[in-house]
DNA sequence: GCCGATTTGTCCGTATGTATC
DNA sequence: CGATACATACGGACAAATCGG
């Protein structure tokens, strides 16, 4: 049987959108028609469409309809945003990665790195430094924070291929929540012999904390972006006050 | 009466845990108990906790309970993200601003602007740019274009105090949804007169789209930020497959 | 390992309010 | 004014995960 209903209508309102069989600022079927279109209660429609409007994809107008306000963005640059990793970012844009292990450490977490990481002093980590390549070109300077204890058994070679794979499939821990808070900084020394940063003396800086299906803090993340391969994408929705 | 019940609670909850009244990494009470505190339906109360979750304050954790992940964060540059505005995130800040229009026009979109903008070619639009000081410092340089048919009678007297206080007070439309795209340029000349960029060569660039309660797009925003004034923050979850 | 209690997740049907047309 | 549409809220049912005995 079907369970996750909301989810199966929510992806299929959301393909009918990006095929443009419903056109930006045209209206959706009505609640009730979507009723019986997917045999569903109201409920579960409101949930795919609420969903749609997180998405940026809708605008639900009281009294009025549900209009379609999502219009395909052109980009050329690489797409960052959502709780997406590098890997499957550019999986999805069909590209080439390859990624350099350029440090590999555990290390216990002092006072300092835990004001910065959130990460409780004396948490034992790893410590992981990789340049991210895409089709040869080298963009992005990523520093990690493992939580040992929940990413036990992490190697090198791990790390040179994807880390989010191994602990999703190997471990079988679910990534869950992500905040990221983005900046823009001065070029260090570092980032000048990874990075072919050309002209460019600054470069965009992702930092994040990730939390598990355990509601747990396993990893604290700082990216360093090439300009020129840089886009950050987020929809937000006012709330009421 | 009190309609609204899942917003109060919310309101309530985020209280609690900003206050630490419910700690990092702490359960909340269980939905059922909040039903009698709250004295509403389980539907009722995990709408606020969906919310909070939405916001990255918490998570659930099924058969467990609802954890707090929430953890104040440390920042002294100028906070942007979700859709407050310059004016706003100031005030929350306690800070001093000014705004200084620089530039102040009416035009026609055309066949490029409207690939850029997402407004529609033909579309009469007010052309907007001032300087953004912040405790007298120029921090940011911002084009704005309104959609003229929706935001009538603009002025430069009112894009120098705000624009979003009089759409929202005078015209009584309300801003819903904003999609923003975040990335890193290359300074221009306009930037080095606006803007006291020191050293730095590049900056933050904001852009993005405004959608009114109507569903319909009335701005489109261009702002060009300071690196060292600059802060972009959002939290994203993992959606079910 | 099993069982029952607890807790969150999904879904339904219904009632009522409010905005639009 | 009535019909339609979305918004809020309730209560109930069952599923699925967790935990303690």
């Amino acid at each position: 049987m079907p369970r996750i209903k909301f989810n199966e209508i929510y992806k299929d309102l959301k393909a009918k959108i990006e095929t443009m069989e419903y056109e930006y600022q045209q209206m959706l079927p009505s609640e009730n028609t979507m009723v019986d279109i997917y045999h569903c209660s109201r409920n579960t429609v409101r949930r795919a469409i609420g969903m749609l409007a997180d998405d940026g994809y809708v605008q639900s107008l009281h009294g009025k309809g549900v209009r379609v306000i999502y219009q395909p963005v052109a980009t050329n640059s690489f797409l960052m945003g959502g709780i997406e990793s590098f890997q499957e970012s550019a999986r999805r844009n069909h590209r080439e990665t390859i990624t350099k292990v350029v440090q590999f450490d555990e290390i216990t977490c002092d006072e300092r790195l835990s004001r910065r990481t959130g990460f409780q002093p004396g948490d034992e980590l790893y410590y992981v430094r990789r340049v991210r390549y895409l089709d040869g070109k080298p963009l992005i300077l990523d520093t990690n924070f493992f939580l040992k204890s929940l990413v036990p058994g992490l190697t090198e070679t791990i790390a040179e291929t994807s880390i989010y794979e191994y602990i999703e499939n190997e471990l079988e821990m679910l990534i869950v929540t992500s905040r990221r808070t983005m900046t823009v900084e001065h070029v260090t020394p570092a980032d000048e012999s990874y990075l072919e940063l050309g002209d460019y003396n600054c470069l965009a800086v992702v930092t994040g904390q990730t939390f598990n299906d355990d509601g747990i803090m396993f990893e604290y993340t700082h990216s360093r972006h090439r300009p020129d391969y840089f886009s950050f994408q987020t929809t937000a929705t006012r709330k009421k006050n």
